[in-house]
Order: C-alpha cells, then sequence, then structure tokens
DNA sequence: CCTCGAGTTCGATAACCGTCGTACAGTTCG
DNA sequence: CGAACTGTACGACGGTTATCGAACTCGAGG
C-alpha cells in the first residue's frame, strides 16, 4: 500500500540488488511475459496504462492476480509503475535492465514464436 | 565409434516444439544457471563429463537432483548429452538456442554478478 | 457526500517444483 | 564373476507460487 497521493515516488527495486534468476523467473512465467511484451510494444518509452495492458494482451486473469504479477516485476527491476489520477501506468527499465544485462531483454522480446 | 568406447547421442527435445517460457524457467534455477555456466566455461564446444562439471562447479547437490536438473536443461533444449563409456558428457546447444533466441545465452553467460 | 472505478492486500486452495534416499541398470576393471 | 563407479526412475516431503474472491483504500466525478 504505497502511498497514491505522490504520483511519482513509489519503491522499487534496487537494481543492483536484483539477482538473474530472479530476473528471470519473472519472465518464465507467460502471463508475466506477455505483460513485458505487451508494454514494450504499446508502451515506448513513456509506458502505458495498466488497464491498456489488459486490453491489449488478451490476458484474462483478475484484478488480484495481476496485482500480483506487476509485484513480482517490479521486484525483479523489470518495470517502475507510477500513478496518474487514479490510474497506474508501467514502462519497462530497458536502462537498467540493459545497462546490467546486454542482450537480455532484446533476446526476450524479439521471440518471433510468442503469440 | 572411432575408438573402442562407444558414443551415443541420446534423445533430445526438438529444438522447435520448446516455448520461451521453459528455457526460462530452466535458466531461473540458480543450480542448472550455474551448470550451464560451468559447461560454457569449461566445456568449449566439444562439451565435458558431468562429473566434472560438478567438481567445478562447486555444487553440492545429490546425484539424483543433479539428474533432474540436466533432464529439465535436456527438455529446455539447452544442452545435449552423450555416453562415453560409463561416464556422460554434456554439451551446450548453443547453436540451436542462439538460432532461436539470439542473444539470450551470451546474456545470460556474462552476468558478472553471478558468483 | 456518495458512488463508481482502479488497485492492493489477505486468506485459502491447488498445483508445481527442488530435494533427497532408495532401488535399479549399465559400464569398467580387478 | 563381483565390486566399484556413474547415472536414472520412483516416491515422498516441504516449500514456493499462481490463482481467486472478498474486503479494503484512495481518487475522480457527479
Amino acid at each position: 500500500m504505497e502511498s497514491q497521493v505522490e504520483h511519482y515516488e513509489l519503491t522499487h527495486a534496487d537494481p543492483d540488488s536484483v539477482e538473474l534468476p530472479a530476473v528471470l523467473a519473472a519472465l518464465a512465467e507467460p502471463a508475466r511475459l506477455k505483460i513485458v511484451r505487451t508494454v514494450a510494444a504499446y508502451g515506448g518509452d513513456g509506458g502505458m496504462a495498466c488497464l491498456t495492458v489488459w486490453d491489449k494482451s488478451g490476458l484474462t486473469a483478475s484484478k488480484s492476480t495481476m496485482s500480483h504479477h506487476y509485484k513480482v516485476l517490479r521486484e525483479a527491476g523489470l518495470v517502475v509503475m507510477w500513478w496518474v489520477g487514479s490510474k497506474k501506468h508501467v514502462r519497462l527499465r530497458r536502462e537498467v535492465v540493459d545497462a546490467r544485462w546486454p542482450g537480455l531483454l532484446d533476446a526476450v522480446l524479439t521471440d518471433r514464436t510468442a503469440d
């Protein structure tokens, strides 16, 4: 229950404290992989609203399940989230992830076999 | 069959039928990641004996656990194994993995933060 | 002030997975 | 042959995790 009053100061994982297995485990879950791919495809550098992710991804998970997945992605250092009014937005941390594991995100995102 | 000892390949996963989440899940387990890194570091293109992997990796898992990890790596299409006498050898399937997910193995193997 | 929409948290449940010991199968070598 | 070595198959146990509904918080907009 991070403060919804502040719009930009949500707590996120310290990138340097995240281990590679945690990142891989986060991406290994099909629903989370779908989220990441959707954010990359539609969000660009500015990110997008979580609700839009839900629409575009075609995922059917419940609100609580989605919230759980976002939490895992956040703790793996893969995404940043912030509030815009009553809606939450999400963005990939490309700079951070690319700096630490060059090529990893590209490899995952360019998978032509994913639906 | 150039020597007295019989070398024969075992059945492995069809690379095209493996999904990305399965590969990521295989690599997300610290012990398996260690195995892959050890094979990459010491095995080169020719692979190495599983027992040598055990020595070099410093893993302390039991025989059955190691066997299980190898099975997961095999089913994920990440390694090939074959018999050399009474000892089993293992080799990374770099060509196959690199062809399907370019940069993925490199990204995982060049992680400087792994012990 | 009150209602609706967007998300989080909690508790419960079911499935998955890593681990091990034991039993078993094949190879090597004395 | 038989003992030692190498690895797999099978059950069992315990911990992790994905999933959901319900209750809750907070903001937006009548």
